[in-house]
RNA sequence: UACCCGAUGGUGUAAUUGGCAACACAACAGAUUUUGGUUCUGUUAUUCCAGGUUCGAGUCCUGGUCGGGUAACCA
């Protein structure tokens, strides 16, 4: 492969193209235009990295754009999540930010120079007749009886509508287009409604809202955007992006769509995030089983990790899903090279070492990243009573099983080889200790004769461990498509996962972990990665699992 | 149904724009390893169908099939 010449997908080679033909003058301006009307996802960050990505890549700028003509459903409270986030991400607009309420004054001019100019008129036509008039995909529309009101009537009525003389509903300012194009959307759309509603930016000051069609290509016309890239479902509207440009006769951006992003074993809309946090599925946005932003955020997701993926993840008109794993793996390969190791025991069982005496303790030096030399080294303290993962040790072991076994001998981490040479069980017939004696010469984890042990266990010292509350996610739902329902009268919410959360309340760890803060980036050894979760005091550590570490052996297991 | 779009291994993307179908992930096998992690090596597997143009088609043309989007006074 030639790595000088990277590929470059559809949108960056429309770029390319214009670039070398000076079609926009050299120049390259992008946006992210959301709506303030929920929190980013995943998906918007794959629009976010291809916005301000080509930007960055072809000398250009991008803008961050709130696309915020609906007032009933925006809030600043998500301008404020949606800045963080993009930054978060590790993008910055400078001093580009800009609302679309920002142009309702430009906007309203420009709908008067349409009714002048004949291209638009005042409908008085309740909500069901206009629809009704529109027709069907077969069958052409009607024109509305309002259609063909003089100029000044239009204007007149218009100017009422601004002025706040009539209900809501009661009038809508109409392009004049053709009511039997065979595109329902040219079908006369609907530039004004009336909505006597508190807008987050504009307050009280307007009556009258601009529908999507008739504000997005204009606000990118005002910005002068070259590119205005959007997702696949936008590109019915491109037509009426063009026709609103050209009729208007401004600056004309060219509108691209690629394909939304979506992953397997979870769901992506807006629409279903937020009804999965109001029915309580989940513990709000940012809850760590969540493909938002903030709730990959808290679940110990890298921006590093999540470009990466963007960037693999392709941009192509395609209706593409891609397997979550692929997502995890980006996150594992940046934590790989960047977490710091510790010790930590989840389902902990006690270890006595028998030839170990009662009050000693020792300090032994454990490797912090083995990715990694300049990160350093630690002490962790090894007394005679430790914890180990309980299901490291098998009575009985089963095939391929080489952990912990009576009459098998192990390494714990960075210590001794020790070999099991008795268990104790309840009444129950649980396991409740293992007997082991170590080898003193194996100190540090390596035996002087040279001999070797199949399996290096990670452990915790019972007397100094730190207790902590950890919480163990799975994907959300169990379905890999939670469309793809199994009886006909289930709908996506039927493939929720009961186990996507489990609470580990008594997790041992070693001592180091004390001090483990918000934003530290840790491997429990041959567990998983790990984060701090904002819940954490110092009464109560809490840690998330980021993601779980390959398992070769879990894998095994299942397959039988 | 009408309009618009798409179709390349299991998944996601490439193919110098008409010239040896490749890359990543997954799967499988092996090597290395003080994490059953990491790393390394290897294996399996791909152009929706039917015609046409051409010396040559994943790429161009025609027809079909399948899939998706849209058909709000949401964006």
């Amino acid at each position: 492969m030639n790595e000088t010449v990277p590929h470059r997908d559809f949108v960056r080679q429309i770029v390319e193209d214009d670039l070398g033909s000076g079609k926009w003058k050299g120049k390259v301006q992008t946006r992210f235009p959301p709506e303030p009307n929920g929190y980013l996802h995943i998906g918007h960050a794959k629009s976010i990295c291809l916005n301000f990505g080509i930007a960055q890549e072809y000398n250009g700028l991008c803008n961050l754009r709130f696309d915020d003509t609906n007032p009933e459903k925006e809030d600043t409270e998500y301008v404020d999540s949606i800045r963080e986030d993009v930054r978060w991400l590790g993008f910055d607009w400078e001093d580009r930010q800009y609302f679309a309420s920002d142009y309702f004054d430009q906007l309203y001019e420009w709908a008067e120079e349409l009714i002048r100019r004949g291209h638009a008129y005042v409908c008085s036509l309740p909500p069901e007749q206009i629809s009704a008039g529109r027709g069907t995909a077969t069958q052409p529309g009607t024109n509305s009886p309002w259609r063909d009101r003089s100029v000044d009537e239009n204007l007149d009525l218009f100017r009422r509508m601004k002025a706040g003389e009539f209900a809501d509903g009661a009038h809508v300012l109409r392009a004049k287009i053709d009511m039997a194009h065979p595109h329902m959307l040219m079908r006369d759309p609907i530039m004004y409604r009336i909505r006597h509603a508190e807008h987050h930016r504009t307050g009280d000051r307007w009556c009258i809202y601009p529908t999507y069609d008739y504000a997005h290509g204009q606000s990118d016309s005002i910005e002068g955007i070259t590119h205005s890239i959007c997702t696949l479902e936008f590109e019915n509207h491109r037509p009426l992006y063009d026709w609103y440009c050209s009729a208007l006769g401004i600056h004309h951006p060219q509108q691209i769509e690629f394909n939304r992003l979506n992953l397997t074993y979870t769901v992506m809309s807006k629409r279903r995030l937020l009804e999965l946090v109001q029915a309580g599925h989940v513990n709000g946005w940012d809850d760590p089983r969540m493909p938002s932003i903030c709730g990959l955020r808290r679940r110990g997701y890298t921006p590093e990790a999540i470009r990466a993926f963007c960037r693999a993840a392709g941009v192509t008109k395609n209706n593409a899903t891609i397997d979550i794993g692929v997502l995890e793996n980006h996150l594992r390969e940046d934590l790989n090279r960047r977490a710091e190791r510790r010790m930590a025991v989840l389902d902990p069982i006690r270890v006595v070492i028998t030839n170990y005496p009662e009050d000693q303790t020792d300090e032994l030096e454990a490797i912090n990243n083995p990715e990694d030399p300049s990160a350093g080294s630690r002490m962790v303290p090894f007394s005679r009573e430790l914890w180990i993962e309980r299901e490291d040790f098998h009575e009985d072991p089963p095939k391929k099983f080489f952990r912990l076994a009576p009459g098998r001998e192990v390494r714990l981490r960075w210590a001794y080889f020790i070999t099991c040479h008795d268990f104790v069980r309840d009444e129950a017939g649980n396991v409740t200790e293992i007997h082991c004696t170590y080898d003193p010469a194996t100190r540090g984890g390596d035996a002087p004769d040279g001999r070797k042990v199949k399996a290096t266990l990670h452990w915790v010292s019972a007397r100094h461990a730190v207790n902590a509350e950890v919480r163990l996610y799975d994907h959300l739902f169990f379905r890999e498509h939670p469309d793809q329902v199994e009886e006909p009268d289930q709908d996506w919410k039927s493939g929720l996962n009961p186990d996507s959360l489990k609470v580990v309340s008594q997790a041992q760890l070693e001592p180091a972990l004390g001090t483990a803060r918000q934003g530290d980036l840790i491997q429990f050894e041959r567990l998983g990665y790990f984060c701090v979760d904002p819940d954490s005091s110092t009464q109560q550590l809490v840690f998330n699992r980021t993601v779980t570490l390959k398992d070769q052996w879990a894998k095994a297991r299942t397959k039988d």
